[in-house]
DNA sequence: CATGGTGTTCAAAAGGGCTTGAACTTTTTT
DNA sequence: AAAAAAGTTCAAGCCCTTTTGAACACCATG
C-alpha cells in the first residue's frame, strides 16, 4: 500500500519458484513430514518431479533455498532410497537428478522397517517385564494377564501396519499408470 | 560401596517403580511415541493400566519421574481423549486417576482427524497449483498432468488411512475381551 | 474463613532434531 | 597437474517442541 509501484528492490531473489511450484513442493513437504521423514525430502522430490527434468544440486538449493550442505545430504538420502537418481547430462559438469516415481512404494517400505525394530524391541521389553513380574515376590495373576494384553496388543499393531503397507502399495499398483 | 549401610540419604526417592513396570511403561512410551504423540502420554496410560487401580497425580509423578504440572497436563490430554478417567475415591481427598481401555480406539480417532485436516489442506493447494499452472503464460500439458497425479495420490493415501484404521479397529474389536 | 493439600497455568529452560556454512575431498576442465 | 567447480562432512547454531517449577487458583476440612 506504500510505494509498490516498481519492483526494484534488491535483495531476496533467491526464492525463484513460481507459486504454483511452491504449493506444489510444500504440499508434499507436509505429507512426507507427517509419514515421518524430513519436510524437505518431500520438497526436494516435489521439485524434482513436477520439473520432470534433470536438475542440478545449485537449482534445487536455489529454487528451494536451502543450504549447499541441506541438498547434498537430502539427495543423499533420496538416492539411497531409490526415489531420486543422479544422471549425467552429455554437456554440463554437474550432476543432475531426477524423480522416481516409486513414491509410495519408498514410504511403506521405509515405514514398515522402522515399524519393524520398534515393534521387536517392544515385544523384547514386555516379555522380559512378563517375566519378571512373573518372578516378583506376590506375582499378580491380573497383573501378568494386562501385560499379556499388552503384548497382544503390540502383535496387532504390527498387522495393522502390514495390512496398511499392503493395501496402500496394491492402491498405487492399481494405477500404475498413474505415479 | 562407600558407606550405605543404612539408608539416611534424603534425597532421590523417586524413581521408585519396579523394573518390571518401567519396562512396560517405556515400552507403551515408544508405541505411542511412533505414533506421533507424546511419550509420556503413554508412559503414564501404561502405569494406571498395568497397576489396574487408581492412582493419585502424586503417585503418577514419582513413579514416573515427572513434574507436577507435566503430569497436570498430560492428564488432561488422557482425560480429553477418554482414555483415562479421572475418580473420587470416598476417604481420600485427592483426584484418583485409571486407564480405559479403548487404546486403540483412541490412537486411530485421533490419528484419522489428524490425517483429515492436512489432507484437505493439501488438496487445497494441488487444486490451486494446478489452476495457477493452468493460467500460465505457457501452459504444460505434462506439468499439469503430473500435478494431478498427485492429486490422485494424495486421495489413495487418505484411501489407505481409512483402510487401516478401520482394519486396525476390528482386529482390536475381534478380541473386545482383550483390552 | 484460614489452613493445608491438590490442581492448573505459563513463562522460562531444557532438550532434540534439522540446517547451516566453512573446511575439506573429489571430480572435471584446461 | 594446477585450477576451478562440484560435492561431502560435521561441529555449531538455530528453531521448535516439551518440560519444568514457581505462582496462582481451587477446593475440602477444621
Amino acid at each position: 500500500m506504500k510505494g509498490y509501484t516498481h519492483r526494484e528492490n534488491e535483495r531476496e531473489p533467491t526464492t525463484s519458484l513460481p507459486l504454483w511450484e511452491a504449493l506444489v513442493t510444500d504440499a508434499v513437504g507436509d505429507v512426507i513430514e507427517f509419514w515421518g521423514f524430513k519436510r524437505n525430502h518431500g520438497r526436494v522430490w516435489a521439485l524434482l518431479y513436477v520439473r520432470g527434468e534433470p536438475m542440478t544440486a545449485r537449482q534445487i538449493r536455489e529454487g528451494l533455498d536451502l543450504s549447499k550442505g541441506a541438498v547434498s545430504m537430502i539427495n543423499r538420502d533420496l538416492e539411497h532410497w531409490a526415489i531420486v537418481e543422479r544422471v549425467r547430462i552429455p554437456q554440463q559438469s554437474a550432476w543432475h537428478y531426477v524423480a522416481e516415481v516409486a513414491f509410495m512404494k519408498m514410504i511403506t517400505r521405509v515405514l514398515k522397517q522402522r515399524e519393524g525394530k520398534l515393534i521387536s524391541r517392544v515385544a523384547t521389553d514386555l516379555k522380559d517385564a512378563r517375566k519378571l513380574a512373573e518372578e516378583a515376590d506376590e506375582p499378580d495373576d491380573e497383573v501378568l494377564e494386562r501385560i499379556e494384553r499388552m503384548q497382544r496388543l503390540a502383535g496387532l499393531m504390527q498387522q495393522a501396519v502390514d495390512i496398511f503397507t499392503k493395501t496402500s502399495r496394491l492402491d498405487v499398483s492399481d494405477t500404475r499408470d498413474l505415479l
